[in-house]
DNA sequence: ATGAAAGCGCTAACAT
DNA sequence: ATGTTAGCGCTTTCAT
């Protein structure tokens, strides 16, 4: 049988209330005693009991705030479906998972939002965002005052989080040029286009390709297409207008989700069907090209699990489950074609 | 709030003894006082508290086997890695997850086995095996006497199971003609490799294979190899002696464990890297051969999962989560390359 | 600074 | 057939 608090308040002499106020290093209790309490502890191997835990926290359960961007889109739905499926299994386990919608293109207002959240009182947070000063350093002066947080899809830089869940965007360029190797010839000219190149997660997964793409062969001629914000179809469209580039390209690496403006484009030069395409995520437009047989493969990043492992993560660490998580959880990085989309 | 069992007793006008009973059907109380019980708690929505209830059962926890086929396989320790996240994410949940191991070459010594599991008194059994009456019989007999059962990896045809966890096989081998057809030219051979034809994991996957290739050309022509038990490898390498074959062979599709002996007839014809090679699982004369640039994809169906989401579905259903689950939980179809391999 | 005790929701043993 | 109650391990309030 798993040892209790009370099995380590006899052995050191003191009561229960004791042992329970030492192992959480609450206030008002002698420095020596909860020492000697924290080695006893140790040396019996304790591991707090989560469902008595759970159940005592039962009436004040810890409040987890999980933040979303307020726009819509499908992927993002796929992360509140992760979301929905950890609320529903952490129901009444001391925890109570919120949701929160915030504009991201406002950071001062988000800011504003977060200390809002902690006067209300709030255990953990669960955050995506831009990489920005002000974000950064408002997530390090909560975790300062005790406020774990985890970020997910897209990290904020800082050593104060708990962890990060979300893909080694590098490596899923490294996997498309793999991808893109297999499909095409080797002398061919070769498309990747990229984002706004302040967004990280497109200019990772460029490297990535490109540097993948030259490790296959210094003989492909890989040209990056500066995407605009907002992205014209005219961009891909002057690109493909010259004849030299519509008469040798071979493939196309769409990093962003332009899809639809680059497939039209695509579309308008004959192209379709002759040009092999991989893309990113499993949004409508993709699926609906790998439907029609004009998209090869895309590449995805499991969402459902970056909704669902934050919150879990979180919870667990709140629980006081003794490991620590590994700082940063990778998503895999999966490949997929019309007959395994889900 | 949450609804409680006291408050469905109060309701009723009864005491909190008889409402537990009731809702667990346990005998000894009124059909009428039941059904009505059971009424006024589908009415206020009634959900049961799992950290109470865990924290209830905490001195006799509900016994959970999981049976393991006793062979070493890298396959099934990826299964064994899923099991022991499990046992420790569900350590003191009310639940005691224990691993057996059994020997599925001698069935009647399984149901033996099995027989004195029942005598020792389980809750629940999660297994794999081979679909033979002797094996079905015995499961369904356990069902009816109460003990709910899970397959998982390979299914045992039974509509008295709770669910099974794994693949959809066919699906599987649509993906890899997929594949197949986008690294082969079109009139071209295609080697199929069958195992054993009474083991539906490979019967499967080559039908689903073979439909997928016609789909995309008549022109394939695709030459099934039955595998032999035990496997030799001059079954294959006489295939490659045709000299007509060793000329137009294309690409190669193994849908058994027998990868080293295929290999290395391709190696012996000289085939190595000339012809497309795509596989099944992690398995590590796979991952040598994907290393190496001998084989192009491995299709991997998440073991990992196959070891921990039958536990966790058996926990949640002895622990009283009010929905079923699906009868079958497929697992993912994931296809890796070198690149995406973990 | 520490001890004592109530209570979280549920189950099971005991009492009626 | 049904009611009563102790207790699971932990947290927290109230005494001391």
């Amino acid at each position: 049988m798993a040892v209790t608090i009370r099995e380590i308040a006899e052995k050191a002499g003191v009561s229960r209330g004791t042992v329970d106020r030492a192992l959480h290093n609450r206030e008002g209790v002698n420095p020596d005693v909860a020492r000697r309490i924290k080695e006893i502890a140790a040396s019996m191997e304790y591991l707090p009991n989560t469902a008595a835990r759970a159940l005592s926290l039962h009436k004040e359960p810890k409040k987890i705030v999980f933040i979303l961007p307020d726009t819509d889109s499908t992927f993002f739905s796929f992360i509140q479906t992760g979301l929905a499926k950890a609320q529903e299994e952490y129901r009444e386990m001391g925890t109570l998972i919120t949701a929160v919608h915030m504009n991201f293109r406002n950071i001062s207002a988000v800011t504003e939002q977060l200390d809002s959240l902690m006067s209300e009182g709030i255990a953990g947070l669960i955050i995506t965002g831009p990489d920005v000063p002000e974000l950064r350093e408002k997530l390090n002066s909560m975790a300062e005052k005790g406020i774990p947080f985890i970020t997910y899809n897209s990290d904020i830089q800082s050593d104060k989080g708990l962890c990060y869940v979300g893909q080694d965007l590098y490596k899923g360029g490294k996997v498309a040029a793999d991808l893109m190797h297999k499909l095409t010839p080797c002398p061919s000219l070769v498309l990747a286009v990229a984002g706004k190149s302040d967004f990280k997660a497109h200019t990772e997964r460029i490297t990535g390709f490109v540097d993948g793409m030259k490790e296959y062969s210094k003989d492909y001629d890989i040209r990056i297409i500066e995407g605009y914000n907002p992205y014209k179809r005219d961009t891909f469209s002057a690109v493909l207008a010259d004849p030299e580039v519509k008469q040798h390209v071979k493939g196309i690496f769409i990093s962003t989700g332009k899809v639809a403006a680059t497939m039209e484009a695509v579309k308008q030069s004959g192209l379709l069907g002759k040009v092999r395409v991989i893309c990113n995520d499993e949004i409508p437009e993709v699926i609906k090209g790998l439907k029609k047989g004009y998209i090869d493969f895309t590449i995805c990043q499991d969402p459902v699990n970056q909704g669902y492992l934050p919150v879990k993560i979180m919870v667990q660490h709140l629980m006081g489950h003794p490991s620590t998580p590994d700082k940063w959880i990778k998503s895999p990085v999966e490949i997929k074609t019309v007959h395994n989309i889900d």
